[in-house]
DNA sequence: ACCTGAACACCGTTCAAGT
DNA sequence: ACCTGAACACCGTTCAAGT
């Protein structure tokens, strides 16, 4: 089952230059880059692209799944490295540079997290849930996390760290220093 | 200076009407919703709604200022009634509450803490702003809040909680939870 | 089986003409 | 001084025709 029908070779070679066009678009652009830009880009016909893609969702999805897959393998090695709340912070933290550096990634994770989508059983959101899942496991073990959040609440404050980070003019810089505020509250220590 | 020039009948008529088809518009739509159909909602041409209102972020601004002072001043009634710590997080809660609950007051909330956007002198950033700061600064003098957040620092997480709870099934039942992790922190009490 | 690109619908924005 | 709505540019999406 790991081989699907192989494509035709032109088929093959319009999916990988659209692949690489959309990686262009959204990074110059955006996650709302133009679609017809992409294909023109990509030199294929706009229907090409809906073949592939059916939704920008999809696109979306295709374009930066490699990256969702580097963050799973990161959430392991960190927890290699780390102890376990330690680890998770660390995580997220990465969670949230990616989701502020590179463009288009954000609204991904977004609807990765969103309850109700369609989008929830895709490759993304399956990867992302999972290493969560370990770490958060892992910290309430440890005792260095509530045991009254589940791993979904986590991935859905760290957006919303990312989020707050966004709407300062050094983006990546306030990362730090809000997530910790998360951690540790807002209360004094 | 608080009498401009008088508006001609016909243009204050028109201001009116498409105030309220865009409050209309918004809220069926959310804060994309097409200017081409509030315009004919309103029953007047299309550049007529550009005269008044040049950009869609003007129009969100002048449809939502009054839930913006509405906020502002629930900021001062609530100080009477509460602590200044329990203030502070009880103005938030009603913040992240009109967030997820009127649609396209999110936008106009999240310009009015970013850096950069010129939008940042309008009414609406001016209040919020205020507010924030008299609730800081007084749940700082109490001890109760850290002394090393800036009022926009926790507009911006408010905002951040606020993303994070719209991305549940149940958007506003999540607002109280998230908003009491950001205040306790992430770590057991 | 897959691709192309014209065609359609829709939207934002401008501006000449009108009152 | 203000309004109208046609005109233009742009984008998403579909589908008949082509290979």
């Amino acid at each position: 089952m790991a081989q699907v029908k192989p494509m035709r070779a032109d088929a093959r070679r319009n999916y990988e230059r659209l692949l690489k066009a959309a990686a262009e678009a959204f990074a110059e652009h955006g996650e709302n880059a133009s679609l017809d830009d992409i294909a023109k880009r990509a030199g294929v016909g706009s229907g090409t692209l809906y073949r592939h893609f059916p939704t920008r969702q999809a696109l979306l999805e295709a374009t930066y799944v490699d990256r969702i897959e580097a963050l799973g393998e990161r959430a392991d090695e960190i927890a290699k490295e780390l102890s376990p709340g330690e680890a998770l912070v660390e995580w997220l933290y990465e969670v949230c540079v990616r989701t502020t550096e590179v463009r288009g990634l954000k609204s991904l994770l977004g609807s990765a997290v969103t309850d109700g989508s369609r989008v929830e059983l895709t490759a993304c959101a399956t990867h992302m849930k999972a290493a969560a899942e370990r770490l958060v496991g892992a910290a309430q073990e440890e005792g260095t996390l509530r045991r009254d959040v589940e791993p979904i609440d986590v991935l859905r404050l760290a957006h919303g760290v990312a989020t707050a980070s966004e709407l300062a003019k050094g983006g990546g810089s306030h990362v730090r220093r809000y997530l910790s505020l998360l951690t540790e509250g807002l209360r004094p220590g």
